[in-house]
RNA sequence: GAGCCCGUAGCUCAGUAGGUAGAGCAACGCCCUUUUAAGGCGUGGGUCCUGGGUUCGAAUCCCAGCGGGCUCACCA
């Protein structure tokens, strides 16, 4: 740690208030102070009693929290005790107090720990003060603290000293923007962790862990992060989704599983993206996709319920509708979102062969490129429309990749209010089952909420040899240079051949559910301690 | 990975026709027995992110680096 003149001079400071806490008889750093009240409890006991009703019915109170706030006058001051993310005033006076304790409250400072017994009563403007005659010394903020009317603003240090984050930046200071109410976004994640358990354990779903250190890292398409045994002298990746080994649970007998646990990517940071993320995924034996549309909406909004008690959201200056959704499949969401800069929309025949989507996108090409004027949201799309579309003209992409990419392009910005877009190219999803009058598309769904995606799901693939060979497309993907491929997992081959029953299965990013039902615009606002480069240190600071 | 923007006291921020730095809060000392972003008087505190360059002179202009934010690309 390095610290300035000014934090080494506050440090040593307040190691001579702590010896002069001692000589008044205190413990430096006590180990436990008993309490009659949460803070928490006495505002919701005592919010609404008057100051007659709280003089008649003395009440006395043991309460601690860290202090907020001195406003000291003369021989008497008033301070802010918060703790659990509420706040309590209090009231010092010397002749209730005593000489040694009003010697003590003076060598207080703001972000000490503290505990005070006395009654409660109200101020002459109102408000529910503890009425203190007997202070504890509980602990010492050794370093000052932030200001205390914007809080800690800097997004960098909010991030790097989250401890502090959280104690300044709550909905308690009046200068905290709603949009880093810390402490409550937090709060909130909790609770939607809690009613997912609670949602899959009152249907019969069934915990698990799965591994996080995997042989082959399978189960979607992205980098993993390699590390090493090195007992067993084994090259492991870190996972980067479960999938595989819970249904291999499905083969099992374990009929509904889930598992929230955390992922790791190795790729881009963004406000969407961070490299170690948490994912809820869960499997169901005879169930299909359709199946699990309706339960990710109800599923969802029983979330949105125990979070938030409604259905509605704000997110992005946009009120979110969590209780009315959309289905579109995948080409009818390419043809509702193409835009007019592009001529007509295609037709769903043009969107399911080849040789008329190359026509169809070289149309556009055509008509976009002859365009004068363009705005500069049209040349950002055709900037990524010309390489989709040369790809495709150039066959390096099949049918498949190149309706996923115009997926991606052109609708999923749109996708604000809860949608489910249905039927994937095959090509893209290694893992899906078909759909049976179409062989090229698979049974699988995305839910977007707020312009991005939060789940994917479909009925499993669990024919062992189709599956090998979805794999060996892959590994030839993967042989032409996309690192992202999904890699042959023979024993999961085996424990197919097993036989796994019909099954569908989801996965659900939690953070990013988090984000919409929060509000937060970034995905570092619901991660707790998002990864972030570490500062260079100093030579000195490395000599130590 | 690319583009744009930011980095001044512990914190929140001012400070450019280039003249070697300010406020508020916090800290320290004093006054104040119902305040609440309490108030009053006084004091201390800064490698102006780092390293180069231009200049008589750089927080300010230029270059490089470090860290961060946003947008885009990849992905969930």
């Amino acid at each position: 740690m390095s610290e300035s003149e000014f934090e080494r001079k506050v440090f040593t400071e307040r190691k001579k208030k702590i010896e002069q806490i001692v000589a008044l008889g205190q413990r430096a750093y006590p180990n436990s102070f008993a309490t009659t009240h949460t803070l928490a409890a006495i505002r919701s006991r005592y919010d609404n009693a008057t100051a007659e009703d709280l003089e008649t019915a003395r009440t006395s109170v043991a309460v601690s929290g860290r202090l907020m706030a001195i406003r000291q006058q003369g021989k008497a001051g008033f301070a802010q005790l918060q703790q659990g993310g509420v706040k309590l005033q209090i009231y010092v006076r010397k002749d209730a107090v005593g000489d040694q304790g009003f010697e003590l409250y003076k060598l207080l400072d703001i972000g000490d720990h503290i505990g005070v017994s006395g009654y409660l009563f109200r101020t002459r403007t109102g408000e529910l003060t503890v009425h203190v005659e007997t202070i504890t010394f509980l602990s010492k903020a050794m370093l000052a603290l932030p200001e205390k009317y914007h809080g800690l603003a800097d997004v960098e240090l909010r991030y790097r000293q989250r401890y502090v984050d959280l104690f300044m930046n709550t909905a308690l200071n009046e200068g905290t923007p709603a949009e880093i109410n810390v402490r409550d976004v937090f709060v909130k994640r909790a609770k939607v962790l809690a009613a997912m358990r609670h949602y899959f354990d009152q249907r019969g779903y069934i915990e698990v862990e799965t591994p996080m250190m995997q042989p082959v890292a399978g189960g979607a398409a992205a980098k993993p992060f390699t590390t090493h045994h090195n007992a067993l002298d084994l090259d492991l990746f870190l996972r980067i989704a479960p999938e595989l080994y819970l249904k291999r649970l499905v083969v099992g007998g374990l009929d509904r599983v889930y598992e929230i646990n955390r992922n790791f990517r190795n790729e881009g940071i963004s406000t969407q993206h961070n490299p170690e993320f948490t994912m809820l995924e869960f499997y169901q034996a005879y169930a299909n996709y359709h199946d699990l549309m309706d339960l990710t909406e109800e599923l969802i909004k029983f979330v949105a319920m125990e979070v938030n008690g409604k259905l509605t959201t704000n997110f992005n200056d946009v009120e979110i509708d969590l209780g009315k959704w959309e289905r579109l499949s995948m080409r009818d969401a390419i043809i509702k979102w193409w835009p007019d800069y592009f001529g007509a929309s295609p037709t769903m025949e043009e969107l399911s062969d080849e040789q008329k989507l190359a026509t169809r996108l070289a149309d556009a090409h055509e008509i976009a490129r002859s365009q004068p004027n363009k705005s500069q949201e049209q040349l950002n799309t055709f900037g990524i429309f010309v390489p989709i579309e040369m790809d495709l003209r150039d066959r390096r992409k099949s049918l498949g990749h190149i309706i996923a990419e115009l997926f991606e392009l052109l609708a999923e910005e749109h996708l604000i209010q809860p949608t489910i877009i249905y039927d994937f190219p095959l090509a893209v999803s290694p893992l899906s089952k078909q759909k049976p009058d179409e062989p090229d598309w698979v049974e699988r769904f995305e839910f977007y909420i707020g312009g991005f995606e939060l789940g994917n799901a479909f009925s499993e693939l669990n024919d062992p040899e189709e599956q090998r060979k979805r794999f060996e497309m892959q590994l030839a993907e993967r042989e032409r240079g996309d690192e992202e491929a999904h890699q042959m997992d023979e024993d999961y081959v085996r424990a197919l051949s097993y036989g796994l029953p019909p099954t569908a299965g989801e996965g659900i990013g939690i953070d990013r559910l988090t984000m919409v039902l929060t509000g937060a615009k970034s995905i570092r606002d619901v991660i707790l301690f998002p990864l972030l480069r570490p500062h260079k240190k100093t030579e000195a600071e490395s000599a130590e």
